[in-house]
DNA sequence: TTGAAAGCGCTACCAT
DNA sequence: ATGGTAGCGCTTTCAA
């Protein structure tokens, strides 16, 4: 008895149930008019032969697909699976699916946003870098779009993010208070948007103190770029900066291991080291990195509100939502004042 | 000049390019049939209205989505960011999209397999664990489905796996030969398939040692769970035991710093600690963890393969495809011969 | 409340 | 090689 036969269509459910296909529909639509003989009669036929609407041929019609897009990059930094899960969560429980997208190279840009393109999806989520045409070909098809922890400069899309210049501030400021010096930064990737705020922001508020000449080395987000860059400042002065900061958590640690293991420097003695994102490994003893976390969790759920208001009314102008990470002194820079994580300014 | 006009159709292409409609749907098929000159002045008409097949009706008519379910579960121990990204990138290589799904709690997976089904997806990885009747379901629907990581009994459906139950006798086979006595093992979660193979592979192979009564606490797979774990090892036992196992990294590590931390022992001269995964933070200088690491890129693109396969020729029997852990000797567990990672036997 | 009919945008088959 | 035509499975007027 091969279940291989075609699926159950509406028309099926119609004949079995003696009564018409748009009459399925009807039942299966939300406040649709239906007497309940009738809504009994075609439930029951339905379950008979396992009928269930076909969300295609919906989208079809409506003009709805309830999908929307999702685009990461690798080099994201993306917090972790957090971010993805709690967004899918988000959408889901409004009754939109997420499509899956990675942008490995910025030259496959094009080609993603042509595929989600072509499934008709009713509005995207990017934390990866979308550059002017794609952008402007989105916006032509009247795709709503919400940048996660990126934005643009002229505001002209809409974005949730966490504050990652006034996170370093904080960083920054806690370190000067404490009396260091000297400082180092790590970056991440030069394309990665949420790198260049960390470091700019940081380098804006060292001058600030007074404090120039600070040099940039260039890591990837990854452990082994933390640990090759401390090593690869150490080449570059004769001592240890005061205080190196690393535009992500992973890289802290990585920046940790490296000072301790390869140069028998003490954290955060001879060193202070810190991060940025607060989530996971941010919290292992073997480093309590002193941080800034981000508020993922009210951040997904502003991009999926945002995004799901602009679907609804495709009028609606950019909005722009920033998130106040929270300060987390920790235990891996010298700090003023050992407090609790608290909220920034 | 709105853009807001609805999209181009093939139909608009054809009036433009003054030919049919069928023909505009087979210049944008692979191998259709269609003259040089045709097929130039299609294209041309096409970029002008910026036209893009609509992959939605296409499926509609073709009875392919070219989509792809994977379902997720945040208990899954899941290399997360790896497995995911990876999947993704497979299949966007071979032309198919993702859809996501997450479970978050076991009374989900019905609904979520409800919508995957409503959506039409051409297969279905999972990564979270299927009852009978949902499997009944997608089996009735003739939708391939691979397992990720977990198998089930009967070897209905096909699955790709790391061997769980080898590498844990690995490890412990390392540690026996070091001479460790007593044991104890942190588990995942109950319900974690993962869990349960790593646990029992440990204490069969404990048991073949002679080593019996093994005290067992649960985790969840978190860093916390895994400090916890110890700590109420600890209360069980006067001493230490001289080597703990835990069902991931993430716990091994959560248990070396509580044992470090709380207990001032030291890892691995009082007590050995294990985990399992060996991605990411395994690798971290201040616990180097001896593991087994799963060949993840490997195990996607047999993932990728196999679900394709089986949707070209649904009638392909289920596979199982089993692949060894890599032994990491690392440096969180006294072992008899420390060597380079080596393959498993 | 219910049914008939007209598409949504596309592919596939059949002639030409 | 090209065009006409018939659907894919559904929602949505519009009458009855």
């Amino acid at each position: 008895m091969s279940k291989r036969s075609r699926k159950a269509t509406s028309y099926d459910v119609a004949r079995i149930a003696g009564v018409s296909q748009s009459a399925v529909s009807r039942v299966f639509k939300q406040g649709a008019s239906a007497s309940e003989s009738m809504r009994k009669r075609v439930l029951e036929a339905a379950a008979e032969v396992g009928y269930r609407p076909n969300a295609i041929a919906r989208g079809l019609i409506t003009q709805r697909s309830n999908m929307v897009a999702v685009l990461i990059s690798r080099m994201t930094n993306l917090n972790y699976p957090e971010v993805l899960v709690q967004l899918t969560q988000a959408f889901s429980e409004r009754g939109i699916r997420v499509l899956l997208f990675t942008i490995e190279r910025e030259s496959e840009t094009p080609s993603v946003v042509e595929q989600l393109l072509q499934y008709q999806v009713d509005g995207v989520v990017t934390a990866a870098t979308l550059q002017g045409p794609q952008l402007e070909l989105l916006d032509g098809a009247g795709i709503p779009v919400v940048f996660y922890n990126r934005s643009l400069r002229d505001g002209r899309v809409s974005a949730v993010r966490c504050d990652q210049e006034q996170g370093e501030r904080w960083l920054v400021g806690e370190l000067g208070a404490a009396g260091h010096q000297s400082f180092a930064i790590i970056s991440g990737p030069a394309d990665s948007a949420v790198s260049v705020e960390r470091t700019s922001g940081a380098l804006r508020r060292l001058k600030e103190l007074g404090i120039t000449n600070v040099p940039v080395v260039q890591g990837d987000y990854s452990y082994e770029s933390g640990r090759h860059g401390f090593a690869e400042l150490m080449k570059m002065r004769a001592r240890p900066p005061d205080a190196v900061i690393a535009a992500n958590d992973v890289m802290a640690i990585g920046c940790i291991d490296e000072a301790r293991e390869a140069f028998g420097l003490a954290v955060p003695v001879d060193v202070s080291v810190v991060g940025f994102d607060g989530a996971g490994p941010a919290a292992f003893a073997a480093y309590r990195l002193t941080t800034v976390r981000q508020p993922v969790e009210r951040m997904t759920h502003a991009t999926v509100q945002m995004l799901l208001e602009r679907i609804e009314d495709p009028d609606l102008p950019p909005e722009e939502r920033v998130f106040a990470g929270t300060g987390v002194p920790g235990a891996s820079a010298r700090l003023p004042s050992p407090e609790e994580p608290r909220t920034l300014p």
